[in-house]
This record gives C-alpha cells, structure tokens and sequence, in this order.
RNA sequence: GCGGAUGUGGUGAAAUUGGUAGACACGCCAGACUUAGGAUCUGGUGCUUCACGGCAUGGGGGUUCGAGUCCCUUCAUCCGCACCA
C-alpha cells in the first residue's frame, strides 16, 4: 500500500513537470487556460454592457442570492450556469444582453451569528462575499471567488447589494411613495395621496372609492377642521403602506415578527422556534388592492403552470355575495350579521349560522343561558394551537348562542351557533349554513341535531350534502327550476334589490406585514411625534444602519434600534423617535431587478432612459421556493411603480424557468464486526471487547448477501490467528461475524466510482485504523449509495471548487448542463462528469497531436459540413427551447464526426467554437485565439444554418408490417409516395414478412416511415 | 382532501408536430498499446431465447395503419395548499 502511494506521488511530480515542457501545449491544460481568461475578461472588460445600443435589448438574470457563510455547492450554480448560456448565446445573436449579479445581503443568518458572536452583521456578509476567515476560525471561501471560477459573463460594475446605504437609500425611497399613495378603485392604480388630501378638503371622504381600512364617514368641513395627528391618522387607513394593530405571529424566541410563509408546523422554519399570536403595531402593505391584478397579470407571464397555481390559490380569489342576516334579540337592537357566502343561490337552504368563536357579536348576542357553555367553548378555541385546529378536523365542535336571526327573504327564525370551523380572518368570519349543500355544514348540522333542509330536486342528502352544481333547485322561491348557473346571477340580483346585501368577490390574501423586529435591515424613513408616523425627508437619504452595542431586542420588548438614541442616527429628527422596526428581507429583493440597469444612480432609482431601453427580465432563473415571497411582492412593487408611472411595464420577469434541486449522493460502507465466543471468565470481556472493537469489519456492497464466500472465511481465520497471538491465554470457543450490518455515511472524497479509497479511509476515524475488509474478486471496496439532501452530516456536499480544480469550469459547465432537464430535480452523481471532460479533450484533439497544432485551410467535404450545419441548427433549436442538456450530446456526436472523418479544418472548427462557446467559454476563447483572432470570441458572430448542406440524397426506411419494424430499405428521397410503395412491394424481403397474404393497405409517409397492414 | 409535477436499461437520460424506443454519456464486459494507469484507442452491452423470434417506456383499458407521445382509468414518488364559506 505504501508503495501504490509513493509511485502516485511520483507520477504526480512528473505530470507537474510537463506542465512547463513544450509538450504542454499540445495537451488541454485547461487550469491555465482558464486562468488566462478569467484574467483577460476582467481585465477587458468584456461583459460590461452599455445601456444604449441599436442592438435589441435581452436582460437575463439570476434569483438573487442570499451570500450564505457555507458557501456554494454544485446545486446553486445550476441555474447560473443555464442563463450564463443562455446569456452568452444571445450576445451572439447580435443583442444587447444585461446579465448581472448582486446580494440580497441583508438577512436574518447574520443577525443570529452576530448575537452569538458579536460580530457586526456587516463583517459578516462581507466575508461571505468576498472570502476570508470568521470569528470561529473557519475559512469561507467568498461567494465572489467562488462564482468566479465558473467562468459567468456578469457585467460586474453593476454589482449591488440590499445592505449598502447607496442601495437601500433607495428601498427607502419606495417606501416613502408607498407610504404617499393611495389605491383609487375608480381608475383601479395607485395615486398620489396628495389627490386624495385634495379631495377630502373639497368634498370630505363621501365620493372615494379606494382600498382602505374602515374609516367613518366626513364631510370637507370636519376634515379641515381636524389638527394634523387627527388628518394623518384617517390618512393611515388609505395609505398603501399604512400603519395598524394587527394580529402577527409573534415569534418569542427570536424577537421578531413572522410571515406566514416563515413558519413550518407551527414552529419557526429558521431555528423551529415556537410562534404565538400577538396584536402589534405593524406595518403592513395593501398588496390586497392588487389581488385581482396580480392574479390577471399571470395570464400574461410565461411561467410554470404550477408557480402560477401556487400564486391564484395564494390570492384565492372566490366570487359570491355579502348577505345581512338581521339578529333577533331582545337586548339589543339592529343588531346583523354579514356573511359571505360563494353559493347565494341556496340561500333558501340556509337552517343555521356560524360565527367564528372569536366573532366581535358573540359577545353581544349570547343569552343568559347560553353564556356558560359559549365561554367554555371561546375558551377551549382559543386554547387549541393553530396546529391544533388543522390536525382536528374530524372532530366537530361548536355551541348553540341561544341567538336567532332572520332569513331575509322567508322571515324564518335560524339558530346562531359558533364553531370554530368558521375562520375569524376570513371573509366576515360568519357563515351562512346550507347543510344540503356543504359538507362541512351537513357535518355540523348532523352533529348538533340540526334540521337539513333539501332545496335540490331529487337529490338525496340524507347520506351527505350535494356539492355538485348540476341540481336543479326547488323549494327555493323564484329560484325554483334553475340551475347554480343562473340561480347564481338571479339571487345576487334580488339580494342587491331587496338591499340584504350585495354581490361581492373575496380574496384570501392578505395585506403583508412590513415590519421586522430585527437590526440586520432596512431602517424606516420614518420618525414619530406622538403615535403619528412622519417621513424622514428626500435630501436626508438614506436613513443610515447605526451601529449598536447588542443586536438583541431591548429588555422592554422593543426592536433592537430601540437601542439607539435619538441624536446618534444619521439624521436629525424633529419628533420624539426614530421608527425601531426595519424593514422584512423581501424589501430590497422586490425591486432589485431595475437597480441592475442603473446602479450607481445618486439621483433616482433607475433613470428614466434605462429603465425605458431595458424594460423587464426576459429570463429569470431560480428556484420554485419564492413562489409566494419574492415573486408575488415584486410583482406588487413593479405594478405600483407603474402606476406612478416610473416605470414602462407591470410584470417584472416575463419568462421564468425554475430549476430542480440536485441531491447529493451519499456513499454508503457496511461495517459489522467479530462475534467471539471464548471460554467463560470474567476477566476476559474487556480483551474481547477491544479487539471487536479495533477490528470492525467493512464487507463491500456486492459482498453483502454472499456470506458462505471463502474470504469471509479467510478474514475470520487470519483475526483468530491475530487474537490467539495476542491472547495466547484465552481460549476460543467460536468466531465469525455479526449477520446485521450497520450502514455508515462515508465522505463521499474518499470514494471515486463507488470505490472506496481504503487508506485515506481507514486514517479517516481513529476507530477504522485496525479495520479489515471483505472486497470484491479485483479487490475493490464498492461503496452503496444514497439520494438525499446535500448536507454536512451526511458528508455528501460536493464543492464547484473541487471540481474546477479538478477538471476545469468548462467540464463543470457542460457537466452540470449535461445531467438533465434544468427544471428537473435530479442527483448529483459524479461518475459521468469524466465523459464530459473526454469530449472537451477530444475537441482539443481536433487542433493539436502529439506533434503540434494540426488546423489545415482546406476546404471541408460535403460530409463535413453536414456534420457542422446540423450541429448548428440543433444548437439554436435546443437553447431557444430552454433544452440546455440536450445541445452537449449534440457537441460530442459532432466532435466525434468530425474525429472519425479526421476534419482539422478551420472552416469548420471555427464555427464549432463559436457555437459551443456559450458552455464552455474558456476552451472555446483559447482556441479561437490560437486560431489567430484577437478580439473575444464573445464577439463573434453565431453561424447561420445552411439549410443546402442538410439535403439528403437517400432516406433509409423503416419498413414495418402491422406496426413492426423489420427491415431497413434505403430510398432515394426524390421518389413519391406511390414509387416507395411500388419499390417495398417489389423488395424480395417484403414477401417474407407477408406470409403469402396479400397487403391490404400500404401506409407510407415521405421522408418518415413504411408500414404495411396486413 | 384539493392542486401540480414526475414515472423509459445497472445509472443520468434522448426521442421537439403520433412514425426505427433507449441517441449521447456513465458503468460494465472483451481486446489493443503500455513498466504502470484514474491515460489513449477498438468492439460489445434493454430483457429473454442456442437460434428464428418474443417481450419491453409504473399497471390496466381505448383511439389509430402506427402510441413513450393522444384519451380514460389506476398505482407509486415528490412538491405546494389545506376547515377559504
């Protein structure tokens, strides 16, 4: 073993001392290569875009990432490297291509690390961007550094990231034109609030229609009789970005507030911290008054039909009507209840009502009698978790208010119950029960001895309710004979007619909770007199991040800002404070997209011009987790700037691909150990148990179920042998090894093709030193295998940098491309990247022998052209489809086309580089550079197809008899259908395959296929 | 429960409008050259059968001259949502 080791060092020495032989040149070196070019493009500048051209615009980017300190692993530049592609070949097209990249780089990880380690959120980050060593000693390698060595075309003078105050100046702005909006419903866009201040001046709040909280009604007078706290409180309820008490999921343990899509199970999902329920004052976005743009604006989009899923059940959106149930009480008068209700047209169903226990009249409207139970009931709710209440559903509960109300239209009296199927955030947290017609009614109804009334002709409801809406409906008034369809339309009509209430459409969305309890984010351009909110001024921007001495939460519960004296933020405020709270991650992610086109811009956030040439992202790649985050509220912000009309367009990524994740493949060994039994004495146990221990024993994966194999048998006799030397004393009674294997994750370096190198294995853990294997016949160890999640303890993360290192970003690029469909999750596996790295060697090989450079002038043949004009057309096809796996099968039928027909002619091998360049940009630049250009091959020109050199002479066909495929017959493809048939029938092998009958049809498809019925 | 996605050799996959299923790779087998190989090259490799042939795209049915592809049905895996009135 130690000389296999010596004589790899030595081969080592000697491959390094090539390097620098003339020799070298002819061999692919392509560390050096592509550290030439790396250097080369950055130093020319090659991938700065400018923002004004006559050529057509195309803006492809990536999802922001978030510059974690673990740095990147094969998963993460699957989608970079795709657009990098996708990128490159446009630019070969002749566009004008913006590709940039950037960090959201505020973030909750470097907040929790500075409060373990005190270390300031923003050292942090820079490290993890730029590389360097962390409080605990660990190297971070840079997400920069790492990026890279991939070989991307970022234009990286447009470089940003969330947590420079040159950016988020910026965030900052937008919220104060948030904050100095409103949404009329009228012309259904966002306007100046000074248009509604206007109003309320002129004619009081009577004539708005706008998406507002409740607000009370006023005339011009009483408003402008009202001191400025009073206007800037109603003013709240209209803003788009407005301040309120709401109910938040209040998470203790990390001090902060969390969105729904934060919490998994009830818990946390960074840290799996318990959530409870707590009404703060908050600020909130109005994304709900562009619910039913944002569902229409996916119409447009070209995304995935699951991500748009994802979004219109997230807006769920339901169209109905609002009824007005009056109360019957003897305590109090006028008393009603709103419902809303999808199916108005069984409203003469309706044999009950349900509050939700948390419902503000339930309170009002119980009876003395009922009061016990209700509140036992309101209790026992308001106790159950939220996880509670989903994992119970089976369970019915609910209790009787004692209250009765009127059905609007037959006067009847029905019973008012609370249960807490009925949600308090949806809708008006009040139902209207039709048991014929809903389950959940009919089990309610059932449950409590409630009658079900049957308005559905000849249906029976006795066993369930009738969901359907194909029934024809009776008992029902001037309903009776119609179907949902129209009963629908009718009963809205008569509702609005009568005045019990009106046609309406609800939404499940909810405004979004803009507030963040935490230090590492945007601070608010705002600062309060009293409990009024003020906008810190324009010229006084950005509202710089001031440092402070804990990032926790003050002792008092306040944000950690709160922290901060009023004179030690960068601005000067004229009230009492500062606002505590930032602003929650989405905030700088939300409009990042336009930063790209104009960075460095002091003056606006995206200029005018920019914004006006580049226009939205063509192609956004990234995963399919931000389906509700991310991509709802940048569409929220894209749709408001256009409605102040900042910006040309309303939806900010037309085309979006998601891709899959790629697993790790875990390396699994199997280790069981010695069963000893020895003559009984006590003394001996601690003898036995070292030895079983220092010896466990590792059976190769395909060795498992082959247990009578003699070298188990071998094995068992050399360790006896072994322990009778050192134990000459102990006499052994038994020896053989344990049946039960235990499978042991196995650091997936030290395994090359499932082998398992045993040295660096057994040096691995102080406990594998002594342990002994049971190998295959060629005295390998074969490793099993797992496919799981890329994690640490699994010891299956594969680094890009390894792979670069060791066989080149190029081979990375085309390997990672090469593994399947983009949006397909799918497992690492690295045995197949060798074949990947062969072909890109196979290709220098069409340039240099082992003599030197071997391109010729010739002309190339026919055949030749064909090769190189169907591999073109194959390209562009495959990358305009998004099909980036299938175009490398595509380069290496070509390389090994152009290797058998011994093609080294420029003519050809120019265009090849120029078409595989988009993947593998390095080679593709050295080469072309060897071939005498001197400017970037990026600047070359993709070839046209020569659709001529395609046309094929002769077609071979498949000639098949019922279906079957059974013989091959060449044809010249100038021959017509009727020659083909006359030519199969005449073919000597076609009476073979007849049996003696005679074909009844002969079906024959020019330049396809055969088939002959028999 | 509802919605979405995916099921093809030992493995990753290909087959774009229905037209020779398994391209291209990995792995494996055999051979060549080598002191050696994690180098290079050649040939083979879906399953089954000595062979002719037969069987094969999760299972079952259907449409069609012809189905991986279209339709119906069913199963499995993964993901999202989930008492939404």
């Amino acid at each position: 073993m130690t000389l296999f080791y010596f004589s790899k060092i030595l081969l080592n020495i000697v491959n390094f001392a090539t390097q620098f032989d003339d020799f070298s040149t002819m061999q692919y070196q392509f560390q050096e290569i592509e550290k030439k070019w790396r250097k080369y493009w950055a130093d020319n500048k090659t991938f700065a875009v400018s923002d004004q051209s006559v050529k057509p615009k195309c803006y492809v980017l990536d999802m922001f990432p978030y510059p974690s300190g673990a740095g990147l692993h094969v998963g993460h530049p699957l989608g970079y490297i795709a657009s990098d592609v996708y990128a490159r070949y446009k630019r070969l097209l002749g566009f004008n291509v913006l590709h940039p990249m950037g960090y959201d780089s505020f973030g909750l990880p470097a907040e929790q690390y500075a409060i373990q380690t005190g270390q300031h959120p923003a050292i942090t980050t820079k490290v993890n961007i730029e590389g360097g060593v962390d409080k605990q000693g660990n190297t971070i390698p840079g997400y920069r550094k790492q990026l890279d060595k991939i070989g991307f075309s970022y234009d990286w003078d447009r470089e940003v990231r969330t947590s420079n105050p040159d950016y988020y100046k910026w965030t900052q702005w937008i919220f104060k034109q948030l904050f100095s909006s409103w949404y009329n419903i009228n012309s259904n866009k966002a306007e100046r609030i000074e248009s509604l201040i206007e109003a309320f001046k002129n004619n009081g709040n009577s004539g708005i229609n706008a998406v507002c909280d409740e607000t009370i009604l006023f005339s011009a007078e009483q408003w402008n009789s009202w001191s400025e706290e009073e206007q800037q409180k109603i003013l709240l309820n209209y803003r788009i970005a407005y301040l309120s008490d709401t109910w938040v999921n209040w998470c203790p343990a990390l001090g902060t507030v969390l969105a729904n899509d934060e919490i998994k199970d009830g818990v946390s999902e960074r840290g799996g911290y318990p959530v409870e329920q707590k009404l703060m004052k908050q600020w909130s976005m109005r994304i709900t008054a562009y619910a039913e743009r944002l569902l229409q604006g996916l119409d447009k989009l070209d995304w995935t039909d699951s991500i748009k899923d994802v979004q219109r059940n997230w807006i769920g959106k339901s169209e109905g009507a609002q009824v007005i149930f009056e109360v019957k009480s003897s305590i109090h008068k006028n008393l009603t209840i709103e419902v809303f209700t999808t199916r108005p047209d069984t409203i003469f169903g309706v044999s009950f009502m349900v509050l939700a226990p948390e419902h503000d009249l339930v309170d009002l409207i119980t009876t003395p009698e009922q009061i016990e139970s209700v509140e036992a009931y309101k209790k026992s709710a308001l106790l159950k978790s939220e996880r509670d209440r989903q994992s119970d559903i089976k369970n019915i509960t609910g209790a009787f208010t004692g209250a009765y109300a009127t059905h609007p239209f037959t006067g009847e009296i029905i019973p008012v119950w609370i249960g807490d199927y009925v949600l308090a955030t949806y809708g008006t947290g009040a139902v209207m029960a039709v048991p014929c017609g809903d389950q959940r009614d009919w089990d309610f109804a059932k449950h409590f001895n409630i009658p079900i009334k049957n308005i559905f002709k000849d249906i029976d409801v006795s066993h369930a309710a009738y969901t359907e809406k194909d029934a024809i409906i009776t008992q029902s008034n001037f309903l009776d004979g119609l179907q949902a369809k129209e009963a629908l339309k009718m009963a809205i009509v008569e509702i609005e007619k009568r005045g019990f209430g009106k046609g309406k459409t609800q939404y499940r969305l909810r405004d979004a909770v803009f507030s963040r309890q935490r230090y590492w984010g945007e601070p608010f351009p705002v600062y309060y007199k009293g409990e009024t909110p003020f906008l810190i001024e324009d010229e006084n921007l950005p509202v710089i991040l001031p440092d402070i001495d804990s990032y926790l939460p003050t002792e008092d519960g306040n944000p950690p800002l709160a922290r901060v004296s009023k004179t030690n933020w960068s601005v000067q405020c004229t009230g009492e404070r500062m606002e505590y709270n930032t602003m929650p991650g989405w905030a700088g992610s939300s409009w990042y997209f336009l930063r790209y086109m104009d960075p460095k811009n002091n003056n606006e956030f995206v200029s005018k011009d920019k914004v006006n040439y580049w226009k939205n992202v063509d192609l956004y790649i990234g995963g399919a987790e931000h389906a509700t985050g991310h991509l709802l509220y940048s569409r929220f912000w894209t749709k408001f700037l256009y409605d102040l009309g900042y910006i040309p367009f309303d939806e900010p990524f037309q085309k979006m691909i998601n891709q899959g994740m790629i697993q790790g493949r875990s390396s699994i060994v199997y280790r069981t150990h010695l069963d000893i039994t020895v003559e009984s004495n006590e003394g001996f146990d601690i003898f036995l148990l070292n030895f079983i221990k220092n010896h466990p024993i590792f059976i190769s994966s395909k060795q498992l179920n082959n247990r009578n194999h003699q070298n188990f048998t071998i094995l068992i006799e050399k360790l006896k042998n072994k322990f009778i030397l050192q134990h000459p004393e102990i006499q052994i009674i038994d020896i053989k090894t344990y049946e039960n294997v235990t499978p042991i994750h196995v650091d997936i370096s030290m395994v090359e093709n499932d082998k398992l190198n045993i040295e660096a294995f057994k040096k691995w853990r102080e406990e594998f030193n002594g342990a002994e294997f049971i190998l295959e016949e060629n005295g390998d160890y074969i490793c099993g295998y797992e496919i799981e999640k890329m994690s640490k303890s699994k010891f299956n993360v594969q680094t890009p940098d390894e792979l670069v290192e060791k066989f080149g970003a190029d081979t990375l690029r085309c390997y990672e491309m090469f593994l399947g469909p983009l949006e397909q999750h799918k497992p690492w596996d690295i045995q197949g990247i060798t074949g990947v790295h062969g072909f890109l060697k196979k290709l220098w090989k069409l340039f240099y022998d082992e003599n030197g450079w071997i391109v010729s002038e010739e002309k190339p043949t026919e055949s030749e052209l064909k090769t190189l004009h169907k591999t073109i057309k194959k390209i562009k096809e495959d990358i305009e489809r998004f099909s980036f796996n299938t175009p490398i099968s595509a380069y290496m039928i070509c390389v090994n086309e152009l290797t058998s027909q011994k093609c080294n002619k420029r003519e050809i091998l120019e265009d090849l580089l120029i078409i595989l360049s988009p993947f593998a940009p390095h080679i593709s630049e050295e080469l072309w550079e060897k071939l005498g250009h001197s400017d970037s091959i990026s600047h070359a020109v993709f070839p046209k197809v020569n659709e001529s050199y395609l046309v094929e002479s002769n077609y071979k066909y498949p000639v098949s008899f019922n279906g079957k495929m059974r013989f091959v017959l060449e044809l010249p493809t100038s021959l017509s259908a009727a020659e083909i048939e006359k030519e199969v029938i005449n073919n000597e092998q076609t009476a073979k395959y007849l049996e003696g009958k005679a074909p009844k049809k002969i079906i024959v498809v020019p330049q396809k296929i055969v088939n002959v019925v028999m």
